[in-house]
Formats: structure tokens, C-alpha cells, sequence
DNA sequence: GTCTATACCCGGATAGAC
DNA sequence: GTCTATCCGGGTATAGAC
């Protein structure tokens, strides 16, 4: 079971701007939003904490920009796997392995910005537009498994919450054991294929299926 | 469908000392504990933010109150569960709709807590100690399903990652939506049990031994 | 683009009257 | 047990020199 350790990334050569977010993403995680300050930001990288207007405007634009980004390439690369076909089963596998590994590898930590309730604060309106063309991309998609007998008949609603839950998870306990086991994108793939499949006897034939996909 | 609202309970003729741990336990899950000013509890309350440390010592405190009871009642609810028996599948069946329902109907808001880092820092080490028992009884009864063929041959740490996520995901969108469908601990709990039955068909059989145990 | 200096408000916590 | 008054450190953000 080969461990990978978690952002091995030297950032010392990245542009600043760059850094900020990183770092930023970093302790909005561990410590929350609210509870991060801009001298906090700054020390861990290593200006001093006015500086940092230098390259965003406000705390919360340091925020935003990570939501931008986190929300475009997780639509974009569900647009591109369901355009790549392979129906409902192999889909959602795919997604789900590149969501976790693209989560474990980016150097951004965003499960706080996800999971508190910062992004119902008023000011967080672009953020919550993004977030909601997601959730409705992804329901629709479940809801074309559902509609077409290959998963078990849940509210799709639900289920989107469950699988956010378990990818939320994954990047919860990387970042806080350090080191990740590097079969956790099949671990929680699996998982909740497992739960939503009305064969859970077809995971195997959807590993493999993906596979030569990928190959 | 039927839909109840979450924490319908009047609070006002409450002793001080309890509002403030309903009140914080709200703030902290919206804002982070770092992110929840003393000043905003006591305003919640109704009370001058001095008034506060007649009830508590800190705000540190008043954390370590929460995680207290809440890890105490989740440890003697699952001991319970194992006591009454009735195989793997049954009592994780019983202890995920305890759980689901417990937290829902719950005064206290609790995620933020388990969620961030701040169970890291070095002035929790009580709740890390309570968790930490906790945790070790989930996954030595996840073995034990896993060693009588119940349940599939999963990583027990990861499923027990898995649940967690599930059980703070159904909390979340409980409060964040303020109203929540009466179905969800049985909606939380079908959706783990499928993922980790090896026969997940038995779903029904479990539902209905469940429902006469209960009877 | 980064620095120092600074404005100004909010943070946790204590003292002491009632 | 609650209040007012207060201490002091830390919070975001700006001004202006280099």
C-alpha cells in the first residue's frame, strides 16, 4: 500500500500571489475562515501582512478566488467524462477518482470554505452561483442513473450530499495524517458506487471498464 | 414527506448556563470557533459578554462542555446498541438512525468541533481522548462484521471515515436548510448499510427486525 | 512589490459595584 | 449572577517611502 506524502510542492520559487493562496487555503482549513488572519497568511509566507494588498484587495477575495477556480475545473471535468460516455456506472467512477485525486494533489485545501457556512455570508453571491451550477450538474446526472435502472432508487439529492460527504472526508484526513494511503480515490469511489448501484456486483466489471479507459 | 423544523424549542426559560452552550454550539458550527466571538454568544443570549465568565471559565471552556456530552451519549448509545445484539448488520443499522436523530433533535450543533483543526490544538486534549475512544469502539464492531462475512472486506478505518461523513453531511444540510425530511436518518443509514453489507438485499430484512426491536 | 508606520475596531478576559 | 468600565493584544486595511 504505497503512501504518497501530501503537496511535497516546494512553493519557494512560486510567484507570491501564488503562494498566498496556498498558504491561505492551507489555514482556512485548519483554522476556519473567520479565524484566519492576514498576518497569519502572511507569515507562513513570509512578507510581512501588508503586502498582501498588493495582490488582493481583501481577505475575501483570497477566498473567492479559490472557490473560482475549485468550481470551474470540477465542471469542467464532469462535462468532459460525460461527454467522454461509458454510461452512468463508469461516469460517476471516473469522476469520482479524478475529483479525490485532483483534491489530494492540488496544492489547495478548500474543505472549509465547502463545508462551513462562510459561502452564505452575503458577500460570498459568486461563489454560491458556481457551487449551485455544480450541485445541478451533478444531480442531473444521477438522475439519468437512477431514471435508467443502473443505480438503486435514492433521492438524488441526497445521494449528491453523500458523495460530497465522502470526498470531504478524504481531504480532511490527508491533510491532518499528513500522508495518504494512495488508494483512497478507489476506496471512496467504491464506497459509494457501492451504495448507489442496483448490481453492486457491476463495481468490478466498472473497474475494469475504466481502466482500459484511462490506459 | 413530513418535514420538521430543527431545534423548535424555546430556549428562554432555560438556566443561563444552557443557553449559552445552545447559542455557541450554533455560532461555532456557522463561523468556526476561532471565528465566534465571545461578544456574539453573550449577544445571542441576551447577556453583556462578561456576564459569560459567571457560567464559564473560557470560551475554551465551554468547547470542551459540548464535545463532553456529546461523545459521553455517543458511547453509551453505541454500548447500548452492542448490548441488545442482534448481529453487525441490525446494530449498525440502530446505531446509525440513533445517531441521525440524536443530532437532528439535538439543541447543540456540533460539527464545526469534529470538522476543523481545533481538536489539534494542544488545549483539547480531553476531546481528543473521548474521541479517540469513541473512534476505537466504531471500528472494532465494523471488524467484527467484517470477520462474520456481514459485511464486505472494506479498510473498517475508512468505513468508519465514511460514516462520519455521512452523519456530519445529514447534520450540516439540516441546518443549513433549517428544515429537514423526517426520512433522513433512514436515508443515511440504507445509504452506509448498501455500502458495506455483502449482501446489501438485506437492507429490507434488517429494516423490518429493526422496526420490531423498536416496537 | 515590499517595506514601516499607523488608524481604528474588535478580540478575550478581569475588577469591582449592585 | 449580571452589570459597567477597562486593559491590552490582535484584527483589517490604508498611507507613503524605497
Amino acid at each position: 500500500m504505497a503512501a504518497t506524502r501530501r503537496r511535497p510542492s516546494d512553493t519557494r520559487a512560486w510567484p507570491t500571489r501564488e503562494r498566498i493562496l496556498v498558504e491561505a487555503s492551507r489555514l482556512f482549513a485548519t483554522r476556519g475562515f473567520l479565524g484566519t488572519s492576514t498576518r497569519d497568511i502572511a507569515n507562513a509566507v513570509g512578507i510581512q501582512q501588508p503586502s498582501m494588498y498588493s495582490h488582493f484587495a481583501s481577505k475575501q477575495a483570497i477566498a473567492e478566488e479559490l472557490l473560482r477556480r475549485d468550481l470551474t475545473a470540477g465542471t469542467d471535468a464532469m462535462q468532459r467524462i460525460a461527454r467522454e460516455g461509458g454510461g452512468p456506472g463508469v461516469e460517476l467512477y471516473r469522476y469520482l477518482i479524478w475529483e479525490v485525486r485532483h483534491d489530494l494533489e492540488s496544492p489547495f485545501d478548500l474543505r472549509s470554505l465547502y463545508f462551513s457556512e462562510i459561502l452564505q455570508l452575503p458577500e460570498f453571491a459568486e461563489g454560491r452561483r458556481l457551487l449551485k451550477r455544480y450541485d445541478s450538474l451533478v444531480v442531473s446526472f444521477l438522475k439519468r442513473g437512477i431514471a435508467s435502472g443502473e443505480f438503486v432508487d435514492v433521492d438524488p439529492s441526497f445521494a449528491k450530499r453523500a458523495i460530497d460527504a465522502v470526498i470531504l472526508e478524504v481531504i480532511r484526513s490527508a491533510a491532518l495524517e499528513h500522508r495518504v494511503s494512495s488508494d483512497e480515490p478507489d476506496l471512496a469511489a467504491s464506497f459509494v458506487l457501492r451504495a448507489l448501484l442496483a448490481k453492486p456486483s457491476r463495481l468490478t466489471a466498472i473497474r475494469a471498464a475504466v481502466a482500459k479507459l484511462d490506459a
